[in-house]
DNA sequence: TCCTTTTTTTGACTTCTTCAAATCACGGCT
DNA sequence: AGCCGTGATTTGAAGAAGTCAAAAAAAGGA
């Protein structure tokens, strides 16, 4: 298991090094695609005076050094990862929003030079895979109305 | 130029055919990649009694239907096309908004299958540049500071 | 034309996120 | 080791985008 180095990250990137910081950063470590709520949820747990406004302005600060990065899939809440500069993607659940990674697909920039990129000056390619996650599957699309039983 | 039969849309899709259906449909012809809002003003101009609601359960109904689409591009609002079915994809400029098409760049299902899909059904895959564009590049790159001239 | 069902309106409300001012504390410096 | 300035956190309020719900209006089949 690595170990994480909370401090070097911060530090490194220009930040102070403060317990919210290093509680951000564990958390995401635990909870890859978490939700500034999951995130505030976990880090409340070591420290519950922590508030909600320092988790966003933590991820905020974190995403902005390139220490992670956000996913704002769709209408669902934005979801935060330590994984970066790795070029991979996410399947998404269209029902829960539940987030997984996947691996670059073909090669290693895919799809990344459109034909005609109209003018625009073109710094990313997403890719992003929508479907229902095995849980939603089963808890959706099999108990039809008249099989449910309670 | 190809004449609009939004009659034809409507009643093909099992919905009434009303004003506001048949403004809604025009103006998203007329502004592909309209938001909610955009399209609440173009309607305003033949229509200026229908509300921003009434957009929206347009908007719901018509993207239900399959008649059309809509686009969230990260924190931007949703915005909505009638391209559908076709596979295409989108140029989105990280600093406005704006959006435009991108036909499918490899081959025609680009990037479809994840090797590993952690048991997610996967229903589509959706690809997003992201940049610069023409207008913002020259807005916010070029003039710096000390450049600017009022 | 009448009647049922679907649409539209109105207005309040939810959720996620950001803004701003005051307080607090990290860490470079002496 | 202690001070101080800048940067971090808290608090509380506000904002944007979109949704919910009940009542009024209109579409279109009989």
């Amino acid at each position: 298991m690595t170990e994480l180095d909370t401090h070097g990250m911060l530090r490194g990137a220009g930040l102070r090094v403060t317990e919210p910081r290093r509680a951000v950063i564990e958390a995401l470590s635990g909870l890859p695609h978490a939700s500034a709520d999951a995130v505030h949820a976990r880090v409340s747990q070591s420290l519950p005076d922590v508030s909600l406004q320092t988790v966003y302005n933590v991820l905020h600060d974190l995403t902005g050094r390139g220490l992670a990065r956000s996913i704002e899939p769709g209408d669902h809440p934005a979801r935060y990862e330590l994984r970066v500069g790795d070029n991979h993607h996410h399947l998404v659940c269209t029902h829960c929003g539940a987030i997984a990674d996947v691996d670059c697909v073909v090669g290693q920039a895919p799809c990344l030079t459109p034909d005609d990129d109209h003018g625009y000056a073109v710094a990313e390619a997403e890719v992003t895979f929508w479907g229902l996650c095995a849980d939603c599957r089963h808890a959706v699309v099999a108990p039809s109305p008249a099989s449910v039983h309670l």
